[in-house]
DNA sequence: CCCTGCCTGCTG
DNA sequence: CAGCAGGCAGGG
């Protein structure tokens, strides 16, 4: 489920939650969420280690260790984490278990089990991931029409699926493309290389101007954040297309209309969203 | 470019 | 029951 706003969320939420707790230990209940090393491994290398802080890069989680080692996970489609007293009930899915030294757990839950963790040695270069071969964070400054210009001249696919690419920007899927793509009144299949220096230039303000938006809206306590189960992703009602085919576009009035672009549903504004290029 | 697999659950 | 779901890798 989670794009960058909501892995931003989560990565904010349980920070100062984990920051200097001892993991003494792992339970696997479902070994395929390990990508590497082997299950007993991961299991051996990460007990009683300490957790150092957390970082974030696109849709990637990073949990840092004190002596420098670093579990990585992706939450894929449906994967979640929560922090919660070791007596609280073990929610249907949860497939990972880190017992903390303050008697808390932090527990991997995901419906789909597409999400996966690796665990790198202090120094080991990452190949595996898929971390390596992200573009740059939409809040990097590089992120300019220029940079837009030179990565999709070329690009006969759709402007949709380059925003989905996470070689071309990291952490954009498939809610943030259409609400970006609506913001900009840019058609979503529109091919990348037709794009005008001002539609480019629309982009890269809006790229991250509208995901720090939805982080902003999708705060939450750690308290709230425990109760809606690590899935209550409150900037839902301020997306202005995802979701809303059929609806009125909150413009102009026309309905929004919903089609599949690259595979991917998409939703837009027929009239905001023109096909044509502008000349 | 499209297709498939990976999984389960929800909706119509 | 089919179709769909906020992701990604791999293959033709």
């Amino acid at each position: 489920m989670p794009e960058l706003p909501e892995v931003e969320t989560i990565r904010r939420v349980l920070e100062p939650q984990l920051k200097n707790q001892t993991i003494q230990g792992v339970t696997i209940h479902h070994p395929q969420v390990i990508a590497y090393p082997e299950p007993d491994n991961f299991c051996r290398l990460v007990g009683g280690q300490s957790i150092h802080h957390l970082s974030r890069r696109g849709k990637f989680l990073s949990i840092h260790l004190t002596d420098g080692d670093r579990i990585i996970l992706h939450l894929r489609m449906t994967g979640c984490l929560l922090i919660t007293p070791a007596d609280f009930a073990v929610a249907k899915h949860t497939h990972l278990i880190f017992h903390l030294g303050n008697g808390q757990e932090l527990r991997f839950t995901d419906t789909r089990r597409f999400g996966r963790f690796w665990l790198l040695k202090n120094g080991e270069k990452d190949t595996i991931t898929g971390i390596e071969r992200l573009g740059p964070e939409p809040f990097d400054p590089i992120l300019t029409a220029a940079y837009l210009q030179k990565v999709l001249t070329g690009k006969r696919k759709s402007i949709k699926e380059c925003l989905l690419d996470q070689s071309i920007l990291a952490g954009i899927g498939n809610i943030y493309s259409d609400e970006i793509l609506y913001r900009t009144g840019i058609y979503p299949a529109r091919s990348a290389n037709s794009l005008s220096t001002a539609e480019l230039e629309a982009l890269a303000g809006e790229i991250p101007r509208a995901l720090s938006f939805y982080i902003e809206k999708n705060a939450i306590s750690p308290e709230d954040y425990l109760l809606g189960g690590g899935t209550d992703y409150r900037n839902t009602p301020f997306l202005q297309v995802y979701g809303h085919a059929g609806e009125n576009c909150p413009r102009c009035g026309s309905t929004l209309c919903r089609t599949v672009i690259g595979g991917r549903s998409s939703v837009y504004c027929p009239e905001c969203q023109k096909q044509t290029i502008p000349s």
